[in-house]
DNA sequence: TCTCTGTAGATTGTAAACAGTTACTCATTG
DNA sequence: CAATGAGTAACTGTTTACAATCTACAGAGA
């Protein structure tokens, strides 16, 4: 048996649709596509140098995460932010975290508080010196082990239908908000310490609490209605 | 200007792979596949007399819901219902129908009680004259009421997600457990009056009550661990 | 018995072509 | 001047065919 440290991780050999969805994901949520802007399937397959086929399968996945829409004989469509997209996401977000933190709270362990425990001491040191992609990256990073540790597939899917979403919004709000950067570190300990307590009650309290209040301050954003 | 009611319906004029995932499911949850049959592409598109597009799109699709399993290079995979599986639609059905009549509950209206109203008084009348299926529709159909009226997009998308897999335990059900079929009236009908408060928590209470209810006697079914 | 190798079968990816639709332009009509 | 309608261009939806790649299985060899 060959140990997993010295086999070549390259081949990874993902399908070239998931690929490309990655690839049109991150230019949609890094900006590079206007809202609204019409991407069309073969300036696409040419622009990436792959055919039309794995093009429309990611931009079906892209529609299903809320990122472009899709509209029959017309193609794809930037998705534009508003008001009702933020509502829905953080309801949701809040109702399957929710469930997530009352799974993954009895089941972490010592060894999903040793990852938060990490996270958290990143998150004390960008406190300090700020920089709003990282605090993005952390933030996320942080309920990435909720969800890992919650060991219920389906609610890790509908997380990461909505987690392109989010991470539009996180970086919305630290250009509108930069003050938010001081909270981030305790409201995540907070979080951390409810779970600690392994009681799913009071981890879905926590959650609560916590998705409440990363809304209210999401909905000082100023956003079209629809 | 033509109000609603005149306009013909017809030309809806779906995509072709719509209409093939609707096919599939169908065949599945009715159990025309064994849990664990190869479905081949090409022998789905001769049957279908459509292409592969349309194949793929759907089993795609398929493959979210958690009807069919996707191997890569091996095709697709009828999946096996399992006590996981039961346990996790179980739990996300619970976590986003929580969500939905906390919104729905203010929404109805009267219109939306007089749906539900409507279906109550079938399912009363299914109490007398048994017939599985039908009970399996009405039920499904008094919680699409529910989310129809929520008015969150999303929380839509992620119930058309697993409905199918409802469908399926619920048949499942009805053949292992005929005595169920006198419990049905009666605990939507309560679940009923609680919406009809007009008060989110309470509507909450109402969902996870009957949830709950409904997974305790799910489990009792004898089904492999997965 | 175990390992290796080869082959057949199946899927994935690519490409090209046609059909159907949509939106748009622009002349025509009232 | 607004509304209508034909005509057109562009794009998507679908089909077909082919090349590349991978998996599983069976059989040869140690």
């Amino acid at each position: 048996m060959i140990p997993d440290d010295v086999v070549s991780p390259l081949p990874s050999q993902r399908a070239l649709g998931d690929l490309v969805t990655d690839v049109l994901r991150e230019m949609i949520t890094g900006g590079r596509f206007q809202p609204g802007q019409h991407l069309k399937e073969t300036e696409l397959a040419d622009a990436l140098k792959v055919s039309r086929g794995p093009i429309r399968q990611a931009l079906a996945r892209l529609e299903e995460e809320g990122h472009v829409e899709l509209r029959r004989h017309r193609g794809a469509f930037v998705s534009t932010l508003t008001r009702t997209d933020v509502e829905e996401v953080h309801t949701l977000r809040g109702a399957i975290e929710r469930l997530a933190a009352g799974r993954a709270c009895t089941r972490m362990q010592g060894a999903g508080f040793a990852e938060m425990d990490e996270v958290l001491e990143q998150m004390k040191s960008v406190d300090t010196k700020i920089d709003p992609e990282d605090a993005v990256r952390l933030d996320l990073q942080f309920h990435d082990i909720i969800y890992a540790y919650c060991d219920h597939g389906r609610v890790q899917r509908v997380w990461e239908s909505i987690r392109g979403q989010v991470t539009v919004f996180l970086r919305a709000r630290n250009a509108s908000f930069p003050d938010f950067l001081e909270v981030g570190y305790s409201e995540h300990k907070e979080l951390r310490d409810a779970l600690a307590l392994g009681d799913p009650q009071a981890a879905q309290d926590g959650i609560d609490k916590h998705i409440v209040g990363a809304y209210e301050r999401l909905k000082r954003l100023n956003l079209p209605d629809r």
